[in-house]
DNA sequence: CGAGGATACTTTACGGCATAAGGAGTTGCC
DNA sequence: GGCAACTCCTTATGCCGTAAAGTATCCTCG
């Protein structure tokens, strides 16, 4: 199942996301709040870090503040809202200056790995759902990151958009990817490369006809390079050396839109 | 939350997935089977279907059967691998054959609006994580297609693993914000327009600065183009033509990387 | 032909989830 | 001093996936 964020109270949660101030803090009775918005968005964030989407719940984070899960509705409308705040917070961590002096493409290309690893290092963030186009201000940063990256280009704006969209989606898909196969492997215990002979193996009982069917796959499996060293795992390498490829691909796009004189 | 389906029993998911001969239909006792594995998987789909995701239970496919949740344990392991198998029957869907007279250009750009289509057509398909590198049939059916259609372009392996990567990344992503957005004003019961432009005006409530803090974001939204009457509402004339663009752009790279002589 | 065992399906139950409702204790202002 | 506002708790509802055990059905073997 996929967290639907934001769907319900999307007012409350808008304001959430930009920080609209506290109701004042003079004439204010009852007891001083124990927690904060801030303090639950940090303590979901580290139970998603450590124990994944799947273990996030109202319960967890609460114990983790030592409170009881219904504590956090004083400061969260529920949990889709919560889930939309931990997302921007994670964003947050991107970057915002990239170094222009020597084009756009290696500044796009450092952009693109960083939200890399920032998905990797909180894979949770793409079992968000993408629904509204981008609400929170960590996400239209980033955005607008991109867009001062290519802003020399002189790409028309429906090409910029097309970029900036595909660029995203690339990443995220990519780092989907990634993430679900680290995930897969680490939870069964077994290294990278034998789960993935596993699985060949299997496949090759249960489709003895597989080579046949599929004579592209399987040539351009057995031709599979051993990945570099640096690279951790087999299956870890292979995803970021398709990452790599893929975006060298994707920017010879950009760059062909960017210098064809027709402008289109 | 996300589905992390085919995590569990890997083996007899396989085995579902590709149809391993049920046990021999000699010398089995007992009543005879009111339902089997694509009676329920269809019966998934349409729920999954007209619902969405959200509403896919064990509970609403054996209702929908004229049997309890339970009944479907007979014939699936579990909801994961009823998922996965969803997952791979909506691929099914998906042509096989396309014309290479005019070159892969057309032929790719065809396939990747078909599975475009597809993904709209079966939006929860979207929310299956993408664990392991592609286990079903149909799905391995897709990506020997897009071989197929990339086998006269002698790109190397490398390049060829990482644009099909790519694209596959690409079109998910994209029909995900397709989806989503989708989703998003259907189920508010307000028509597309209005609610983005209400979520327009919210922004500007909350973040007063917002055209000083995203000045290149600001400028490309207000010059936003209406999009074709053809393409529905609003948000989705605007995703299409994001998802047509980007996937211009996109191969326009693999054209770059076809024509370079030396390869690489 | 009748018994035994395999099979399909049901009922019930458990532990989890998000969250609605209402109660208890704490605090500041009048 | 009292009351209103506020935080936080307990309890309860209605979902979920699925384990366990019961019942009815049918085939095969003696």
């Amino acid at each position: 199942m996929v967290v639907f964020a934001g769907q319900g109270d999307a007012r409350r949660s808008m304001s959430l996301l930009w920080r609209a101030p506290d109701r004042p803090r003079t004439g204010r009775s009852g007891p001083k709040p124990g927690l904060s918005v801030d303090a639950i968005v940090t303590a979901g964030l580290a139970v998603a870090d450590a124990e994944g989407m799947g273990a996030l719940s109202m319960r967890a984070v609460g114990e983790r503040l030592g409170r009881t899960a219904m504590a956090l509705y004083t400061y969260v409308p529920g949990k889709a809202e919560l889930v939309d705040l931990m997302h921007d917070r994670a964003l947050a961590e991107l970057p915002t200056d990239y170094e222009l002096a020597a084009g756009w493409r290696p500044a796009l290309t450092t952009w693109a790995e960083d939200l890399f690893a920032c998905c990797l290092r909180h894979p949770w963030m793409l079992q968000v759902s993408q629904a509204r186009p981008v609400l929170g201000p960590s996400e239209l940063g980033a955005m607008e990151t991109v867009l001062r990256i290519l802003h020399g280009t002189g790409l028309e704006p429906r090409l910029l958009r097309g970029v900036v969209s595909t660029l995203w989606q690339f990443v995220r898909g990519m780092a989907q990817v990634a993430a679900d196969t680290r995930a897969a492997a680490s939870a069964t215990g077994v290294p990278d490369e034998e789960w993935w002979s596993a699985r060949s193996t299997q496949l090759a009982e249960l489709a003895p006809d597989f080579a046949d069917r599929f004579p592209l796959l399987t040539a351009l499996e057995s031709g599979a390079a051993a990945p570099a060293a640096e690279d951790g795992g087999y299956l870890e390498g292979q995803t970021r050396e398709s990452f790599r490829t893929g975006l060298a691909v994707l920017l010879d796009g950009v760059e062909t839109a960017v210098t064809r004189p027709d402008g289109r």
